[in-house]
Parts: C-alpha cells; sequence; structure tokens
DNA sequence: GCCGTCACG
DNA sequence: GACGTACGTGACGGCG
C-alpha cells in the first residue's frame, strides 16, 4: 500500500468516500417497499435492500474508476443499538422499532456484498457508523484528502465544510454547505446548536420542547452559538420561548451532547489503509449469482469485460490464479509469528480484506477439556502463519539435542509469545463483525476460544459447508475434502505426534514442525473455502447452510459448554449394585451350563448353547459364528431355556454399567461438575446431530432399569429440568409430504394415530380393540418410515413373513397415497442419486444404482426414510436457532442443555417454569414457519423434573 | 481395527 | 430365483 499524494495542489487531492452503510440500508428498504412488491431470492431470502445496497455500491466503484483521485474507500455499519449515547441518556432512539422482518437477514448480506465488492467494512461495537465517519473524516481532512460523505442523513451534516461534503446516494445529489444551510437554516459548523435545540423525534432526543429547526435557526443566528444563546436567554422577548429555554437549558444541553458526533474513535484500521481495491471478480460474480441479481451480474460482467481474470492475476497484491475456483498453488509460505509486531501485521491485513481462515491447536480433541497450545490464520491462498502460546519443552527429547538445551530459557521453555498478549491482540480480529472467520469445524475453535474470553463471529465453516452440499457421498473431515477438492495430502496429527502409545500432545511438539502442520491446516482451510463456498450456489445449499446449519453453530457451541449435572453418588451406587447382580448372574449361569466361561464372549455363548447343549434354533451369521442377539436368545427363553434368561439379564446389566454408570462417572469435567457431550454437526447424513464423549441420545428410558439411570441427570439446587418433545413428527411429515387426507385428520382431531391406523388396516373400531392390533399398526407405522418390507415387519412383530406380507398389501389398500409417495421418492432418487428434505437438505444416497441388489433396495429404503427424518432434524434444528433469543427476549434465564433427535433439555429456575414451557412449545410447535405451513399440526409434549426421568 | 451386540430416536 | 434386509446413530467387549 502507497500513500496518496497528498501534495497541496486542489486538482491533485486524494479523495476519501465514506460510505454510511447502515443509513443506506433502511432507505433502500423503503424505497424497496413503496415501489414494486418486496423483492426476495428463490429461497425465500429477502433480497430488495441489498439489490439496492449492491447497485449503489457498483456505480460508487465505477465512479471511482472514472475519477482518478478518488483513492480511498469504505463502508461503514452500525453495530448494536447500544451506544454511548444510552449511557448519557437511556432513551436515546429508545422508541424506534425493531427492523421490519424481512429487513433483518438482509443485514449480514450487506456486510457480505461490502466484502464481495471488495471494500473494507468497518464498524465498532459501541459506536455508531456516523462516530465513525466522523473520526475519519477528520483524519482524512488531517491528511490533506477530500472526504465525501454518502449519505443523506441530516445528522452527518455537520461534518461538512472545507473538504469535507456529503452525497446523496438516492438522488446523486450533493450537498454542500448551501444545501445545509437550507435545510438548517444555518451553517454547518451551527448545525449542532440547532439541533440541540430543536431535538429529534426520530433519535428521540428531546431538545426543548416546543422549538423548532425554524425557531431554533432564528435564535442561533441571532445569539452566535448554543452557550451564549443559553447564557442570555434572559434577553429573549417572547415571554414563551424565554421560560421554554431557561427551563430546559440542561435538556438542551444533554441534546447536544447526544448530537455532536465523535472524531476520535478508536479505530483498529488506519485511515490510509481504506485504499480503493479491485472487486475480485470471481467473488463478486459468485455473490451477486447466489442472490440472483441477474441484471446486475450481467453488467458487472460487462464491467470487468473479456479476460478479466488476466487483470485478475496481474494485481499484485492478489490471491493466486483459479481453476473451477480452486486456488492453484505452486508453493507454500508458513512462518511462525514471535513478535508483536508480525501478529499486527497479520491482523491489519485481516481487516483489511474482510475474511481470515482460523486454526487452534489444543492438548485434546475434546474441546472441553482441551487447553490452546497455538492459533494458526490465513488470509491469501499458498500463506499462513503460527501463533504458539501453549508450547511445552519435551522431556525426553534424546540426548543428542545439545543445540536445544542450550538455547532453552531460564524455565526450559520454547520462545514463544505471551498467551494474554496474543489472546488480547486477536480478541478485536476474532469478534469484529465485519471480519468473517473460516473454520474447519469451527465450533471447536469456537469452544476453546470461548475459554479465552473470545466469542468467535461471523464465521463459516467449511466442514459444515461441505456436509450441506454432498451428504451421503462422502465424510467431511478436513483431509478427506482435502484430497478429494484440492488434491493435496495434508501432513497427519500422527506425523507430528507419533501414535499409540507414544503419542505426545501437541503441546509437546517442536514449533517448527507444530508451525509446518498448524499454519498448512489454515492453509487448506481457506483454499476449501474458496472452493466450498462457490460450489454451494450451484449445488443449491445456499439456504441451508444459511438459514439452518451456519446459525446453529454457536448454539451448539453454547450447549457444549453448559453440559449437564450428573449425581456422581447415584452414578456410583447403581454401578454397584448391577455389580453385585451381574456376579450372581454369572455364578447362576455357569451353574446351567455346567462349566465356566466367558458370558460375554458371544462365540463361547453360541458354543454353549448349540454344541455343547443341542439346542435348537441355531443361526450363524457372515462370520460364521453363531448369532447369539436378543431375538435368539429370547426365542429360546420362551420355549423355557432358563440360562437363555439369565443371560438376557446379564447383558442388560452389563451394557448398563459399562457404557452407562461406568463411563459417565469418568466424562464428569473436574472443572465444571458437568457432562459435556459433543455434538457432531455433520455425521448423520440425514442431517441429525450426533453425540458423542459420552453419546447423550442414547441414555435408557426403555425397561425400567435403564430409567434408573435418567435420575442421575439432575437439575442444579434452585432448577428444573424441562423435557420438550415433539409429537409423532415423523408420522406427522409422512402424513404432510405424502398428502394423506385422513392421516392429517386424526392428527388435526389428536386421536391415537396407532389405534387410528389400526382401526383402518384391521376394518375395527378402536374402541375395544385388541392391544396386539395397536401394536402391529405402530410396528407398521415405523416400518412405513424406515421403507417397510415383510421380512423386517415379520422380525419386529415375530410373524411369518406372508404374514407380514399381507398386513403390508393391508395397509397399502387404506393409505395407497403412501406407495404413491414411496414409488415417487424411488425412481426421483434413481434418477437424480439424491433425495430432498422439506427445507432442501439434499441427501445422497450413491448406491441407488448399484448393479447388486442388496445395496440397492437398501439405498431405496433409505430414500424413503430421509426426507421424512432429515425433515424432523431441519425443523428441531430451527426451533434451537430460534430458542435463546426467544427465551432472552421474555427475560427468561432457561439453559438448552441436550438434544435428543425430537427433544430438547433445558435447566431453568424453579420460578420460571412455567413462562419458560410457553416460550419453549411455540417456538418448537411454530418452527417450519414462516418459510413452510404444514398441513399438519406439530405438538410438543413438555415435562419438569427434578431430574430428566421425572422431566421425561 | 473389525464384529456383534445393544442403547436411543 | 437369489441376494440379505426394516432408517439413523455411538460405545462397549471380544477377538485376531
Amino acid at each position: 500500500m502507497t500513500e496518496p499524494d497528498v501534495t497541496g495542489d486542489p486538482d491533485q487531492k486524494h479523495r476519501i468516500y465514506l460510505v454510511d452503510g447502515s443509513g443506506y440500508i433502511f432507505r433502500a428498504y423503503f424505497a424497496m417497499i413503496r415501489g414494486r412488491r418486496p423483492m426476495s431470492r428463490s429461497d425465500g431470502t429477502p433480497t430488495g435492500a441489498v439489490l439496492g445496497f449492491s447497485n449503489m455500491l457498483f456505480k460508487l466503484i465505477q465512479d471511482t474508476q472514472a475519477d482518478g483521485r478518488v483513492s480511498h474507500l469504505a463502508v461503514i455499519f452500525d453495530t448494536s443499538r447500544k451506544t454511548f449515547r444510552s449511557e448519557i441518556y437511556p432513551e436515546y432512539k429508545a422508541n424506534r422499532d425493531a427492523p421490519p422482518e424481512d429487513l433483518i437477514p438482509q443485514f449480514p448480506l450487506v456486510r457480505e456484498a461490502t466484502r464481495a465488492f471488495n471494500v473494507p467494512a468497518i464498524e465498532k461495537e459501541g459506536f455508531e457508523a456516523d462516530d465513525i465517519i466522523a473520526t475519519y473524516a477528520a483524519q482524512a481532512r488531517a491528511k490533506g484528502m477530500e472526504c465525501v460523505i454518502v449519505s443523506s442523513d441530516k445528522d452527518l451534516m455537520q461534518l461538512v465544510g472545507g473538504d469535507v461534503t456529503m452525497l446523496d446516494p438516492m438522488k446523486n445529489k450533493e450537498i454542500g454547505v448551501a444545501e445545509v444551510e437550507e435545510k438548517f437554516g444555518v451553517g454547518p459548523d451551527r448545525v449542532i446548536d440547532v439541533q440541540s435545540l430543536a431535538g429529534d423525534s426520530v433519535d428521540n432526543i428531546p431538545g426543548v420542547p416546543g422549538i423548532g429547526i425554524k425557531t431554533a435557526a432564528l435564535l442561533i443566528n441571532e445569539f452566535g452559538d448554543l452557550d451564549s444563546l443559553l447564557e442570555r436567554a434572559e434577553e429573549i422577548p417572547q415571554k414563551g420561548r424565554r421560560e421554554k429555554l431557561i427551563e430546559n437549558a440542561d435538556l438542551a444541553r444533554v441534546s447536544r451532547d447526544l448530537v455532536t458526533l465523535k472524531t476520535d474513535v478508536n479505530l483498529d484500521i488506519d485511515v490510509m489503509d481504506l485504499t480503493v481495491e479491485m472487486p475480485k471478480p470471481a467473488d463478486l460474480i459468485a455473490f451477486l449469482k447466489e442472490n440472483e441479481f441477474k441484471q446486475l451480474t450481467g453488467r458487472v460482467m460487462e464491467f470487468f469485460g473479456e479476460g478479466f481474470r488476466d487483470e485478475v492475476a496481474a494485481l499484485p497484491d492478489d490471491d493466486p490464479p483459479e481453476e473451477n475456483g480452486v486456488p492453484q498453488v505452486d508453493e507454500v509460505h508458513y512462518t511462525t509469528i514471535l513478535d508483536m509486531d508480525a501478529l499486527k501485521s497479520w491482523i491489519r491485513e485481516a481487516e483489511r480484506v474482510g475474511h481470515v481462515a482460523v486454526d487452534t491447536e489444543t492438548t485434546s480433541l475434546n474441546a472441553m477439556q482441551a487447553s490452546l497450545v497455538g492459533v494458526s490464520l490465513s488470509i491469501h491462498p499458498g500463506s499462513a502463519c503460527y501463533i504458539p502460546v501453549g508450547h511445552v519443552s519435551k522431556k525426553a527429547q534424546g540426548g543428542f539435542d545439545f543445540d536445544g538445551a542450550a538455547e532453552g530459557q531460564a524455565d526450559d521453555m520454547p520462545r514463544q509469545l505471551p498467551k494474554e498478549d496474543v489472546i488480547k491482540a486477536l480478541k478485536p480480529l476474532l469478534e469484529d463483525p465485519g471480519v468473517l472467520k473460516i473454520g474447519q469445524n469451527i465450533k471447536y475453535d469456537q469452544v476453546i476460544l470461548a475459554q479465552e474470553g473470545i466469542t468467535v463471529a461471523p464465521i463459516d465453516d467449511t466442514m459444515l459447508l461441505s456436509y450441506c452440499q454432498d451428504a451421503g457421498l462422502h465424510g467431511h473431515g478436513m483431509d478427506e475434502l482435502a484430497q478429494l477438492h484440492l488434491g493435496v495430502t495434508p501432513i497427519s496429527f500422527k506425523e507430528v505426534a507419533g501414535t499409540g502409545k507414544s503419542q505426545i500432545t501437541f503441546a509437546e511438539v517442536p514449533i517448527d514442525k507444530a508451525t509446518e502442520y498448524a499454519a498448512e491446516d489454515a492453509d487448506i482451510t481457506l483454499r476449501l473455502h474458496n472452493h466450498l463456498k462457490r460450489q454451494l450456489v450451484k449445488a443449491k445449499a445456499v439456504s441451508l447452510y444459511e438459514t439452518i446449519e451456519r446459525p446453529l453453530v454457536p448454539v451448539i457451541a453454547q450447549m457444549e459448554q453448559e453440559g449437564v449435572r450428573v449425581d456422581a453418588k447415584l452414578l456410583s451406587h447403581l454401578s454397584s449394585d448391577f455389580g453385585a447382580r451381574m456376579e450372581d448372574l454369572v455364578k447362576e449361569i455357569h451353574n446351567l451350563a455346567g462349566e465356566e466361561f466367558n458370558v460375554g464372549s458371544p462365540k463361547q455363548l453360541g458354543e454353549i448353547l448349540f454344541d455343547k447343549m443341542g439346542l435348537s434354533g441355531a443361526k450363524k451369521g457372515k462370520t460364521g459364528a453363531y448369532t447369539t442377539d436378543v431375538n435368539v436368545l429370547e426365542g429360546l427363553a420362551a420355549d423355557g431355556v432358563e440360562l437363555a434368561q439369565k443371560v438376557l439379564d446379564w447383558r442388560q446389566l452389563s451394557k448398563l454399567k459399562s457404557t452407562y454408570t461406568d463411563a459417565l462417572q469418568g466424562q464428569i469435567n473436574p472443572r465444571t461438575g458437568r457432562i459435556h457431550t459433543s455434538f457432531a454437526l455433520a455425521a448423520a447424513s440425514t442431517g441429525r446431530l450426533a453425540s458423542s464423549e459420552p453419546n447423550v441420545q442414547n441414555i435408557p428410558v426403555r425397561t425400567e432399569e435403564g430409567r434408573k439411570l435418567r435420575e442421575a441427570f439432575v437439575a442444579e439446587p434452585g432448577n428444573k429440568l424441562i423435557s420438550a418433545d415433539y409429537s409423532q413428527i415423523e408420522l406427522r411429515l409422512l402424513a404432510h409430504i405424502a398428502d394423506i387426507q385422513s392421516l392429517k385428520e386424526a392428527f388435526e382431531q389428536g386421536l391415537d394415530i396407532h389405534a387410528k391406523t389400526a382401526s383402518q388396516v384391521f376394518n375395527t373400531p378402536i374402541e375395544g380393540m385388541d392391544p396386539m392390533m395397536r401394536r402391529s399398526a405402530k410396528a407398521i407405522n415405523f416400518g412405513i418410515i424406515y421403507g417397510i418390507s415383510a421380512f423386517g415387519l415379520a422380525r419386529q412383530l415375530g410373524v411369518s413373513r406372508t404374514e407380514a406380507q399381507g398386513y403390508i398389501d393391508q395397509y397399502f389398500i387404506q393409505y395407497p397415497g403412501i406407495r404413491d409417495y414411496m414409488e415417487k421418492t424411488k425412481s426421483f432418487c434413481h434418477e437424480h442419486g439424491y433425495v430432498q428434505t422439506l427445507f432442501g437438505r439434499k441427501v445422497h444416497l450413491p448406491g441407488i444404482n448399484d448393479k447388486n441388489g442388496a445395496r440397492r433396495s437398501f439405498s431405496e429404503r433409505a430414500a424413503i426414510n430421509a426426507p421424512i427424518q432429515g425433515s424432523a432434524a431441519d425443523i428441531i434444528k430451527r426451533a434451537m436457532i430460534r430458542l435463546p433469543d426467544a427465551l432472552n427476549e421474555e427475560k427468561l434465564s432457561a439453559r438448552m442443555l441436550l438434544q435428543v433427535h425430537d427433544e430438547l433439555i433445558f435447566e431453568v429456575p424453579a420460578d420460571e417454569v412455567e413462562k419458560t414451557v410457553a416460550v419453549v412449545k411455540s417456538v418448537m410447535e411454530g418452527a417450519a414457519l414462516p418459510a413452510l405451513e404444514l398441513s399438519v399440526p406439530l405438538t410438543v409434549d413438555a415435562g419438569i423434573g427434578d431430574n430428566w426421568g421425572e422431566a421425561h
């Protein structure tokens, strides 16, 4: 970046454009409303204001090209509504309505537009755009530059004068001293005085009651300025005015503090760094296409002209050339950051460019028990840095490392920047709303950095970008994606940390090796982002990503950090109880078998049962071993084989003890005393979450013994747990998707759906029905969702295959629409290779046209199930995204802890239970709206208790 | 590291 | 006519 030539010659003066982004969005929005009908993308995202903004920005950029003197440009935004002005005067802007519903999603898009045009997007927490503009205007003035403020906001008019002018972007009209005088009746230097007197109903600035702009200007012109006026108020001839002024002098002074713009905001980016850059054609066009701005796309392409790629490649500071959206990187450059100046220049560059790939290195894969070891950043493909902060010396480095020993510091720690300094420097960048943070599974990094007091936002996630477009095709881990999309194999973790028993933590990895590994990860993440973000548009997965997966990340990160309290004493008590009963059972089993053997070995058990005891019903699995699963053992038990029943009992206890009561005790985080699961966002191809370490989604509930375990999941004293679950959501969605009138009516009337099915299929009245019939119907209903087969249903019900087939035939006679749905879904999948949920999530089924019949049938059943299971997953995710805000708005402090596919668990202060239940129910039941109006009602049942067992 | 088993929705 | 089956997950112990 070169400093502009700031010689004294006025014709040579450089010029800066400061665009009031926030002001513009509102004007563009209301202009659009007044004019045509509101416009939106095909996925429903409203875009009217974004288009207006993009058009304006494009025009501005064309102007800057034409006018060689424009050297600097930035768009400035407001952040939250809380600013220093609300501290001075709490009512400031307090009478403002919340922004219109269909404008809200456009705020982030407008920032994205700014980045796509390669223009710095500036904002700062606690300050309004106006203050930032005033500060930059003052700085530009001091550098001898001309300043054009692109806005028509009267609050900015106090800045006009000298080399500062304004430009009304809608009317394309310049606002100079004359226009300000026309509006306020005084020159720009007296605008503040007039505003202090006149007040402003829009911003809720009080002013002096009864005095408007006209009178204010009159008074100021007569007395000179506000202070003189207030001092000499006695001299005012008109009684009313005089008294009001004297009475409300303080209000006028407060008003002045409110309207006076700050010119000394401490900004992270220097005004001289706001240089005009050419937009990157690929980025810009991808953005415009994503938002379906067809006309503008055409004009922008024309603007770039033929061969624009060469131009781009020729730019000195630009990213490498691309092929199919994949940056072609010949050589890479990775550096270790060991001094603050180097770190700060990386941060400045990230601020300038508006994005940065971030990766954290830690001591553990489990985010809740990991501590930070280092951070890597990448801004341009092929280039990345690693900032070590938590490396320790490796003790057993071998006896030959004399150099290392000699170089060692007093405490033998590797040389690295102090962690506190690095965190302090990174925090503004990682929290800057104008800089996109790109990560691979960035939820992990969010959880890690939350420990350091950093809230990483806004974010993009390459893992989720991949998941949204390629679910079912392959995994979404970084190594796999790098191989697939970039054709590179990253250094494996094993290569730097070893494997097995001799594996070391990342903190012990020497810093040079750590840099190679960590910097590469950030670099690859950035390059993957380049590719996947662009591809997202073609895959028609933008809406899924933007409205579901991306906003879910911080919600899940928060849940993981909350964790859930467990009663360790109860777990340990259950463990010993189960253990004792298992010992007794083992003895009895050995007695019955006539010899000692390992009850936990299916192989040994099979041999005892079928070889030694010669029982019938022997089946062999694919490995040639006897099958000894529940079905087999239950069959034997029903025939009176006592040993089989004992083994079943033992297995249940063994499962409960090893997987739950023992394991959960070890999962309690010593820091929090709670269990923190990890929810995998990109594991299940249907869109469901998965839970691990521990898996909280398979805590027992179906048996008496198992349910005891749920009592160990407890609320903190003074709190309750709320469990809210969707009732029959998958069957409801089936009724909606397949459009089955009678099922829809049954749900509308709140009937017992399984009984209703039974009565229709078996042609018997619900009253006095044989419970077996309802049970069969329930199995059929589930079977339908799973892509029914006579074999599966027969096994589930324990009836013959022909009998099961008879049920299925009967079912389809009653519900021919469901058969149609199944056939249509299968043939769609055969043709396209994927199926879709109600919210556009694609689930790919590469086996759908396999020549292996078994694999093909498998895919066909999955194809029938995926839209149902996946739509339910989409709906609960939508609810989860909305809930934190919805609870906040009602000032409820409930915390969302767990998700179990159709159930959400909250921890709530006891006195807020009722209100919370109402909010949770209404958000969950309405979660499909407004994107989709279902033709069946969704209902949510909520339970309350001191523990999960009680609440469920 | 795979397999069988079994916990959940 | 044979294939080998209900859909989606994760954790455990046994076994090679």
